[in-house]
DNA sequence: GGCGGGGTCAACCGATCGGATGATGCGGAG
DNA sequence: CTCCGCATCATCCGATCGGTTGACCCCGCC
């Protein structure tokens, strides 16, 4: 509504791998004043050859993208300027979009080089905002999300390490501590040591129980 | 493109709890030629209301609402007529707009009185095509929709009673036997009993690949 | 070099689970 | 009325799991 036109408009690629929702984001956010959408993609395999190509000033990017590339890896790729041209000379940012709010998919996002979180949730205003705030370099919150980060910070979560998360993956799958052992080419003793270790972090005494918490926070690909 | 314009507008209602999406599919189907978007709701309860007030034609429900009430519970007030107030004159058509594509959610939705089925992740033509169709009365499935229902017409798969998937909905909460008797006021033997039966039904033969089994399927709340 | 965290393994034991069998009561379909 | 599916319960037994303890190795850090 103000005059913010002196400023050329924010070159915009979405990510998203429903083509309903990315048809309405792209209505949505093409009538927005300062925002031009540059491309779609529809995988994260294509968002990264899509960015190198057109080059977008901030990438939107959801972080559940069905069967390839997951929005994490994306999100590395493209804060990092590793895409399939090597020299990406100014790493696009990325903004997160995405449904869920759970401390896992936002420490990964961050840790990946996203430069904002958000909520599909969160008002359409935060979107507009947010998308300016990102383009500008500066970090973008929805506050559902500050939220869950101060309160990670106050009482850190015990961190399940990669391997426990190896077995983790497979408990979800519903195998025996046997099946376990073979599909990871260790000892069944091993799978019980680690097992007791997850589920004195989880908080949990039971093979189930530690699945129904791992699921709770999204701890599983 | 066409002279369609003779006859009135699809009256439309949205029912998503991302205000992001619904704000997308409100700018993307308001600048489509015979469809007005005459209100939005963000929960089912709001749906409802609204339905009563605005009265549409056609209500665009996703399944998946957050807390309150669920898509499906939703769908069958709205297909039924049984609103907040009684005498639903003509009601809606109920066209779902979802993200998942199984069994167990089309199965309910059809149930509870969907005009229509189909995918975020389907073209938006699709989409319209999906609308006019729904508001014609016209049952209006997506392709991967039909085709599992094709699928599962042929090879009926064994349907879990309700009783077990209440056993098994506690099992995913990762409860053990002696407790799940307790939370359901039933003995430790009949759990056992319907646990081998659900094991049977699902074709898995532990505990933990029953849970990995209904979560694929989507059979828990 | 010491120290600690992560990963690996073994052996043990009590509790639990899985599976089978048999039985009862109840409701609806034929 | 009879049959059948569903839910309920009991009993038994072998297999498995959960929890613990103790141990070893490797690697990075101080």
């Amino acid at each position: 509504m103000t005059a913010t036109d002196a400023t050329p408009p924010i070159r915009l690629l979405l990510c998203d791998d429903h083509a309903v929702v990315r048809a309405g984001l792209l209505a949505l956010l093409s009538s927005t004043a300062g925002i031009e959408v540059v491309g779609e993609a529809g995988s994260g395999e294509e968002a990264l050859a899509m960015a190198a190509r057109v080059r977008p000033d901030v990438v939107l990017m959801d972080l559940q993208l069905g069967d390839g590339m997951d929005g994490v890896e994306a999100t590395r790729r493209l804060a990092s300027g590793t895409g399939p041209t090597p020299p990406q000379e100014p790493a696009p940012r990325v903004l997160v979009l995405t449904m869920f709010d759970t401390d896992a998919d936002i420490a990964r996002a961050i840790e990946a080089g996203a430069t904002g979180y958000l909520l599909k949730a969160e008002r359409p205003e935060e979107l507009f905002a947010a998308i300016r705030n990102a383009a500008a370099g500066r970090t973008a919150l929805s506050a559902p999300v500050a939220d869950r980060l101060m309160a990670q910070m106050r009482t850190p979560r015990p961190t399940l390490s990669e391997r426990e998360r190896d077995i983790l993956q497979q408990l979800a799958r519903g195998l025996g501590n046997r099946e376990i052992a073979r599909a990871l080419f260790i000892s069944e003793a091993t799978v019980k040591t680690h097992l007791g270790r997850i589920y004195g972090k989880l908080g949990v005494d039971t093979r189930a129980g530690a699945v129904a918490v791992a699921t709770g926070r999204r701890l599983l690909g």
